[in-house]
RNA sequence: GCCGCCUUAGCUCAGUUGGUUAGAGCACUAGAUUGUGGAUCUAGGGGUCCCCCGUUCAAGCCGGGGAGGCGGUACCA
């Protein structure tokens, strides 16, 4: 074996992550909690698969001016192309059609689970992530949409998030009116959501020269503007000044609003829509006792661009967090969702109005941990017992066998290594309790239990090494027969289940 | 997509004017200690100096190209 083989360098692809116990354990709790406020509105659970074909996901995605970007895609053997999906919608949506004649109508399900996009991935931002959906499918009236919104205000308290978020809710109904008022040309108005959609990033000045000529971000990088005429502009600028966060929502006159800013806006039909759609959800929400520190209305708020019909909504955690580097970071949108009338009449002849959310998952759980709301350390490990003589391990697997019968986490040292490093080990997997029976044990059938907790506690009094060692403290002996009492006794002491 | 910064051991980094077999600290594996976690000492494992081409007697170092990583921005279902 004189030629050397040729390794592989151990790598992720960018934009993936490995989830540690910690991690994991957190997530799972956090899960559990959404699915408890998601079950009390009366939704029921539902999985769909990760792959879909391409066409079924739809042709909401691609977006129109880059199509096949962002999608993992691959054909299958009879050619047909397959897609992991990208979102949870669309596959309600194939769902939903393809099962319409037994379902229930409205029809309210939940599901969570990974989607994926095939794009460059940024902090907090990856190519592999977890959502948690909710959505109603054939209700078209506000009412399931306000439902939504209070759905969202209460799962975000359950998380313990109680006064560090907040639901903001427009309609897009409100824009595509006012820009149809003004005489906007449609080619111009995604320019002109995206600029309003970036309010709170930019800041007015820069929302104002994204509508007009366009704007020279720090980074060197130009983004076209809207080019819209001065009238335009004031108009909507004035429509994004007057969001009044400081009154009940259902005071909020939307008309005096529209006469004062332009009053083409008053009579144009869907823009009065829009603004009934939201005095509407205002009052329903109200009427639940949701103040507006928790839903409010934001006409900032715009969402995905060619989805969206009617309500939109987004969840965004009002206080800020500091990254690893302790620097202040904007974490923004955790959530959001809408309704979203065209997406099954894709599948069928008939439209279909529904209506839904989606939770950021893996990016709430690291807001989360970055706050302190969410247990980042590492779970307790198992009780070791340790191998003192290679020819008992007999007696020790006995041990194991015992402890685990009486339904404690166990195991046994695996490996050739000495009490020292056994040692390590146990304090590495951060190990509650380690049992030694070595030949001294035996010869007067006991065993030494030593709390790993208490012991590494006690160690911090000793500033000499061999003094401490020589204390041995946090341990002691019980008889062979009283293994599992005393185990039990110790986990007891420290807390762990 | 656009802009900027970066790349030498698992991590953080030294590496002289271009000069033999590329180093340190930490981390890792073990021993010293019938048999005790963090200390100390000792030993050991670990490298395509990101890749390719060029200049040179000689390249981790100089030149050109590329890749990857990080950050911002654009897009965001």
């Amino acid at each position: 074996m004189t030629d050397t083989k040729k390794l592989i360098e151990p790598r992720l692809p960018r934009g993936f992550e490995d989830r540690l116990p910690g991690e994991i354990a957190a997530v799972d709790q956090m899960l559990a909690t959404i699915k408890r406020v998601f079950e009390r509105y009366g939704f029921d659970p539902l999985e769909t698969p990760l792959f879909e074909y391409t066409e079924t996901l739809g042709k909401f995605l691609p977006d129109t001016d880059r199509p096949n970007e962002g999608v993992f895609s691959l054909q299958d053997d009879d050619e047909q192309w397959l897609s992991l999906r990208y979102d949870l919608t669309a596959p309600l949506a194939r769902y939903f059609a393809q099962n319409y004649d037994r379902l229930p109508k409205p029809f309210r399900s939940y599901r969570q689970g990974l989607v994926f996009r095939n794009e460059k991935p940024g902090p907090g931002r990856f190519r592999q992530f977890m959502q948690f959906d909710a959505d109603t499918v054939g209700a078209a009236g506000p009412e399931a949409d306000a439902e939504m919104c209070m759905m969202m205000a209460d799962t975000m308290d359950a998380l313990g998030l109680a006064g560090k978020y907040v639901v903001k809710v427009n309609n897009r109904k409100f824009w595509d009116g006012a820009l149809d008022a003004l005489g906007v040309a449609h080619d111009r108005r995604l320019t002109v959501l995206r600029a309003v959609d970036k309010l709170d990033r930019v800041g007015i000045d820069g929302v104002t020269e994204l509508l007009g000529k366009g704007r020279k971000d720090e980074s060197g990088d130009f983004t076209i503007g809207a080019e819209l005429d001065e009238a335009a502009i004031w108009v909507v600028t004035e429509l994004l000044r007057a969001n009044d966060f400081d009154v009940q929502m259902d005071d909020i006159n939307y008309f005096s609003l529209a006469l004062a800013a332009d009053s083409r806006l008053s009579i144009n039909a869907i823009f009065r829509e829009g603004v009934e759609e939201l005095r509407q959800i205002s009052r329903l929400v109200v009427a639940s006792n949701y103040k507006n520190d928790r839903i409010r209305i934001d006409y900032s708020v715009v969402r995905g661009l060619e989805y969206y019909t009617g309500p939109v909504f987004e969840i965004e955690l009002t206080f800020e967090v500091k990254n690893e580097k302790g620097q202040p970071v904007v974490f923004g949108s955790v959530g959001g969702g809408g309704r979203y009338d065209g997406l099954v009449s894709r599948f069928r002849n008939e439209p279909v109005p529904a209506t839904g959310f989606s939770i950021g998952v893996s990016r709430l759980a690291q807001a989360l941990k970055l706050t302190g709301n969410l247990g980042a350390e590492t779970p307790v490990g198992p009780v070791v017992v340790l191998v003192m003589d290679r020819d008992q391990t007999a007696r020790y697997q006995a041990m194991v066998s015992e402890l685990r019968s009486a339904g404690i986490r166990t195991e046994m040292y695996l490996g050739p290594s000495g009490m020292n490093a056994q040692m390590k080990y146990a304090n590495r997997r951060n190990a509650p309790a380690v049992v030694i029976e070595g030949s001294h044990e035996r010869e007067q059938d006991l065993v030494t239990i030593k709390d790993m907790i208490a012991g590494a506690e006690a160690a911090k009094a000793f500033t000499d090494h061999a003094e401490m060692k020589a204390a041995r403290p946090a341990q002691f002996n019980a008889p062979r027969s009283g293994l599992v009492e005393a185990v039990k006794r110790v986990l007891a002491t420290e807390g762990v289940k």
